[in-house]
DNA sequence: CTCTATGCAAAGTTTTTGCACTCAA
DNA sequence: TTGAGTGCAAAAACTTTGCATAGAG
């Protein structure tokens, strides 16, 4: 966990619920939502808000990743950059290695490319069986 | 269920509402939300369901493409495949091609590729000035 | 002791649904 | 004529916010 420095840092304070929610996180390696790891620590009497706020935290701080996938925010213990792979049936998301293939200067939209959001779409192995 | 036609077509009647939002969409090059587009054909009197039931309606019959961006449904009128240019500041999404760099056989987890999204993040020439 | 973090509930946002009415075919 | 399409409003699903209180530092 990063320190908060005197200087401009926000004064975060470490709470059981903080680090649970954290854990839980880090400890998964599906893609779950903010709603799923609620139901997950409800047992805990973790707020459903508070579970919000600490990954809106998590995320900003670069603890774990948001990750837009089908109209919903899913969040990702893989803070490295990598790309997705995921089933048009089950809709399962898994973590890839990101191909460093990718044209980087394609656009003159932007002066410099600062991260990719990269996707594959098909069905799994499990789904087309 | 939908009731088996002649040609196989679904039953669809041509609205004048229908016909306004998607000439809504094809006119523009940016990426509007149902909410924008909504706004945009207010004076016409088009109610907001509808404005989200034709959207939906033209996205799966592939006039238009659905596009999540920022965990909002942007839809474009572009149907090609290509890539998204996004500026991390302004949030305005551009169109490019995609790039043919990409390696598609990356991962095992699906036997292959339907399609794949791609996008570019950084700071556009606009906001960096 | 201070002041951030929490829990709860209320409010906000975006999208979908139910239903009676309209109008394209 | 007739049922898909529409408008409206209510509901649903997800996320944020306000406020009193708890508890980390």
């Amino acid at each position: 966990m990063s320190k908060p420095s005197a200087t401009d840092q926000p004064d975060r304070r470490m709470t059981w619920q903080k680090r649970t929610i954290h854990d839980a996180v880090i400890n998964r390696h599906d893609h779950p939502t903010a709603q799923e790891l609620h139901k997950e620590l409800l047992h805990h009497g973790i707020g459903l808000a508070t579970v919000y706020r600490n990954l809106t935290h998590l995320a900003n701080e670069g603890h774990i990743q948001a990750v837009n996938h089908r109209g919903e925010v899913r969040y990702d213990c893989n803070v490295a950059e990598h790309a997705h792979v995921s089933c048009t049936v089950c809709g399962t998301l898994w973590d890839i290695p990101l191909p460093e293939s990718i044209d980087l200067t394609t656009s003159d939209k932007i002066s410099s490319v600062d991260h990719v959001t990269l996707t594959l779409h098909g069905i799994c192995r499990n789904c087309s069986a």
